[in-house]
DNA sequence: AAAAGGACCTGGTGGC
DNA sequence: TGCCACCAGGTCCTTT
């Protein structure tokens, strides 16, 4: 389900909502995701305060008075805050609930997603202490991804949806970003230019503020921490829309597998 | 060392 | 209506 902006958009919904709050009770209805839910979880979380909910790539980091609650929603995964009465569906796997009666409920059909709780420093967690770079941040430039792609041969669309060198970038941004910077998604990483990736870092940047902005992109299940869908659909440019036209030069927009994800393209206005 | 491919899951869709 | 193949917003792990 989501890329950075989905993400970012579910931040900003809870933590209005959550922080400061109480835990008062977890309750776990499976504990199968991608990585087994730790037995201690609900003892571990109960009682704990939530000072503050972060966000790094894709994952949701939850600072409790004494660690970290990391969420990541995987494909499929969605956060919801509910009444705590409201009827459990299929997949709503985890009900944090707190101590002024709201329900954080964590809803997973493909189970993709995990739950888990660190007492470790946060950022040298095994999954996120070799994140690449925040595409929001200072820190991300032409000249950072122009050294990081030296000798690559990969695509620049696996380049760019490769968390290693930055995060938050997947399938839906990556098509849409390489659109509005003219660069093709088969072109090896290694043959761009800096001005190439200058302008790759300014398209990225656009896209995923203006869909913050939207509220993120809902394709069919999307919604914020509230139920809410997201809006930035209205605004893409290929993804999902091969065999129209081009809106820059009307050319047919193309699909294509690369690094066995679809991608899209107007062959016309994105050279090699 | 880098790149490609498989794996993990359920649900929706479109073809026959 | 049913069955089947294929597709989906992610990313880790194994193989080449």
């Amino acid at each position: 389900m989501p890329e950075l902006p989905e993400i970012e958009t579910i931040k900003r919904g809870l933590s209005l909502h959550l922080e400061n709050q109480f835990i008062k009770q977890v309750i776990i209805r499976e504990t199968r995701l991608r990585w087994l839910i730790q037995p201690s979880l609900s003892t571990d979380l109960t009682n704990q305060q939530i000072k503050k909910i972060q966000r790094r790539g894709k994952y949701l980091l939850f600072e409790c008075t004494q660690g970290y609650l990391l969420i990541h929603l995987g494909m499929s995964g969605n956060l919801r805050l509910v009444p705590v009465a409201t009827t459990v569906k299929k997949h709503d796997h985890i009900d944090i609930i707190l101590m002024n009666n709201q329900c954080l409920r964590y809803h997973d059909p493909r189970r993709f997603g995990c739950v888990l709780w660190t007492i470790e420093p946060i950022l040298s967690h095994p999954l996120l202490q070799y994140l690449g770079v925040e595409p929001l941040e200072a820190n991300f430039t032409g000249e950072y991804l122009y050294q990081q792609a030296r000798n690559k041969k990969s695509a620049i669309k696996n380049f760019i949806m490769n968390n290693h060198i930055v995060v938050g970038v997947g399938n839906i941004y990556a098509n849409e970003a390489l659109f509005l910077s003219k660069i093709h998604p088969m072109t090896a990483s290694g043959t761009l230019s800096l001005a190439d990736f200058e302008k790759l870092v300014k398209s990225i940047r656009q896209v995923l503020q203006t869909a913050i902005a939207m509220g993120g992109t809902t394709l069919r299940d999307f919604t914020d921490s509230k139920g809410k869908p997201g809006y930035f659909k209205q605004a893409l440019q290929v993804y999902g829309r091969q065999g129209e036209n081009c809106l820059v030069c009307g050319q047919e927009i193309e699909l294509q597998k690369i690094g066995q994800r679809a991608s899209y393209f107007c062959p016309r206005c994105q050279l090699k």
